[in-house]
DNA sequence: GTCTATATTTTGATAGAC
DNA sequence: GTCTATCAAAATATAGAC
């Protein structure tokens, strides 16, 4: 077995190695320069990946970026867990919160990451844009149980207005190249939380 | 002067006309489909202008692109125009908000016309993205000048917290195709701005 | 001023050597 | 599994007839 190190478990390891190089690649890349902007050569060259191997990976653009969408949907459930540390709903939310406001020079850059994707795919006729909203829709499910937590029954239409505050904030945040915007009404939106605990 | 038809004023008549239709195509084009995903030919053809003659008119697509920001800028200074017809700037503010609302369909299915095409500007390396950040600026400014009308000394920061709800709640509701979104929300900015005129 | 035909470039995707 | 060379299609832009 003269092939021992090339083949077996040292080509399933390059073979995960590549695959996930070059979804880590598209998700930067999209969020950098968007969907339709980046080309498939933009990817294997941030993953460094040979243009034409890609293709052994991903048979289609559109499966690097329903890739993309589910990293972003991993990132997401890991930082869910992150929060569900935290004792009560309130800390929670203003955990996210911060968390927004860490990223606020990446997002004065690019806009956010998730957001600025979601819009443009809803521009597409494809399924993806579908796959986009389910993600969008775990962030989304998950406020609400911290507002209803935290006795509120209108929890789901304050969900709905923090996670567009933040989409918002960083469009504008985006727009304006200006990081003190999110910074402002990162300030305002735990203001906002802490009132809304004290009230009916 | 058996020319006298076709040149003169008359010729000026269809100039104006064709590069009015195909700027007017391009605003809605690049509304439905994005800057990157629409081509020339798309909007030529929305316009009812064959492809070639495009470049008679603009020399480039950035032009078109930047003829379409133009028009946005128009619209709304016409729009800032008829809300600054009504005496309380609470009641300019909440007529905003309506027009929104109104407007929920159209952004269930693309999103915020102007929003989603500055998102996708800020991508680009191009100056493009300044100059929709010119026409944002324009908005903003309009709403923090109503907000110190009212008495706040928080006009700016609570301004952009107004554009932000709408754009983000525009996105929200072009992911998950669901105008009602947009009217829940309507609902609660305009309690909102009832409350910030009562409060100090 | 208008339009057809076409040049040029880019991009997604494939074939096939190694 | 990896990579080079290349195809085919699409898109921007131009040339030149009318």
């Amino acid at each position: 077995m003269t092939d021992s190190k090339r083949s077996g478990s040292g080509e399933v390891a390059a073979r995960r190695g590549k695959r996930e190089r070059l979804t880590a690649a598209a998700v930067r890349m999209l969020h950098e320069q968007g969907v339709e902007k980046t080309t498939l050569a933009d990817i294997a060259r941030a993953a460094d990946v040979p243009v034409g191997n890609v293709y052994y990976y991903f048979k289609t653009k559109d499966e690097l970026v329903e890739a993309a969408i589910g990293a972003h949907a991993q990132s997401l459930e890991a930082m869910i867990a992150s929060l569900d540390q935290l004792p009560a709903p309130q800390d929670r939310l203003k955990a996210l919160i911060s968390g927004w406001v860490e990223q606020r020079e990446l997002a004065a850059q690019f806009g956010c990451p998730f957001g600025t994707l979601s819009s443009e795919l809803d521009k597409r006729a494809d399924g993806l844009d579908r796959t986009a909203a389910e993600v969008m829709r775990i962030l989304l499910d998950w406020g609400e149980r911290q507002f209803r937590e935290m006795g509120r029954t209108d929890a789901r239409d304050i969900a709905v207005a923090l996670i567009a505050s933040y989409q918002g904030i960083s469009l504008l945040t985006n727009t304006f190249r200006d990081p003190e915007l999110m910074a402002r009404e990162g300030e305002r939106l735990e203001r906002w939380i802490d009132s809304l605990a004290t009230e009916g």
